[in-house]
DNA sequence: TGGTAAGTCGTCCTTTCGGACGATGCCTGC
DNA sequence: GCAGGCATCGTCCGAAAGGACGACTTACCA
């Protein structure tokens, strides 16, 4: 019998996950929680086999979802935790992984490869949703789409707003300087406007 | 009898949605979409009092949410629809009433206000969640600062990184007007370029 | 009924952006 | 040691964006 915590600030979302689990016979849910600090409470109170984890929690708690995967993971008998979220940005999966979920799952998956996940994440296995392992498996095989860190950094103060003189002058470089990097992250990004790269970058979680 | 359709791409959410739907007993789930397209044909044929309507599909699908709204009210027989969303942008929110939604609701609601505003609409009365409505009321008491339909439309098509000019052919207008309703734009939000307007916005939540 | 806001279109002009070159110095890894 | 990525700076030029006017129609509301 494999013992599961929920967490997830959308009553809807807990609801349907419990649905969901009642079909199955071999899981069993026996906590929820509606915050990342409740979250850690029930992995160490109920000691479960797998932790449900939600990464966005609304804007007034302090800690992400991906902290308390950290806490939770560096309890006693730590339990595995699935991440079950909305969004596949590079950013949230690195951080997922880094914090140390044993998976990456998406809410729009099919019933059958959330139980399928819960039973892998249960045996000690890696479960990651098809659309997320070719999304890394991607990220490997066209690696250079990735911004160099000065690049970012033009790239959040265009994000800003600012124009290329004001970047220019915020980061002690030339107008020109500006414009090079803005046309190396053009390239990168396949756009032909810093307004499309902001909104590509956006999509791809490069930028927030 | 309370005759619900179900319109979400998310499984889960279904799952959940019917779950407390079915403590109920006034209320009863006739049919689940997980496209805008079957949102529509469940609302013809089943012809029910009310339809819970996301207003994300995923980006496979052609048609919005707002849009299968929009389709459902056209309707002969046309059901209350519901907006039921993640987000509780101007842009979204606007969008919806516009498309003819007689309530909006924001998925991390808790499950008692989901039932009163299903009843709610199915008595043809409005209901908004109160997040939503304070939020149209800040928009009344501080018309200055919001912006017109259009013009929110024109900056949604900005944050997506278009041109003026495909701005222009897509909503079949001048290359001039979109020029004129940017200049709008620009004063109202008190920024001086396409990507400093896409910011603001962005921070004050008048786009996602 | 008259005023106001929105949406549409126009012209003229300036500024900014972006493309297309090139060039230098500095690291790092092979 | 040298190739290649990165950061820096430059010029020239065309295209896009933005500012500053004005003008017309519709719709709504006081």
């Amino acid at each position: 019998m494999i013992r599961l915590v929920i967490a997830d600030d959308h009553p809807i979302v807990r609801a349907g996950i419990i649905a969901l689990f009642a079909l199955e016979e071999d899981i069993v849910v026996v906590a929820e929680a509606s915050t990342p600090d409740e979250a850690v409470f029930a992995a160490e109170r109920e000691n479960p086999d797998v932790v449900l984890m939600d990464l966005q929690f609304g804007v007034h708690s302090a800690m992400s979802g991906a902290d308390a995967t950290r806490r939770i993971r560096a309890l006693d008998a730590a339990p595995y935790v699935l991440v079950l979220t909305n969004y596949d940005s590079d950013a949230d999966i690195l951080g997922a992984v880094e914090a140390g979920a044993s998976g990456y799952l998406l809410k729009d998956a099919p019933p059958h490869e959330l139980t399928a996940a819960v039973r892998a994440a249960a045996a000690g296995e890696s479960a990651l949703a098809p659309v997320i392992a070719s999304r890394l498996l991607d990220r490997m095989r066209a690696p250079q789409a990735s911004l160099s860190s000065r690049e970012l950094q033009v790239l959040e103060l265009v994000a800003a707003g600012r124009s290329n003189t004001e970047i220019a002058t915020a980061l002690f470089v030339s107008d020109t300087t500006i414009k090079s990097h803005l046309a190396h992250i053009f390239t990168k990004l396949g756009v032909a406007s810093r307004t499309a790269a902001v909104s590509t970058a956006r999509q791809r979680g490069i930028l927030r």
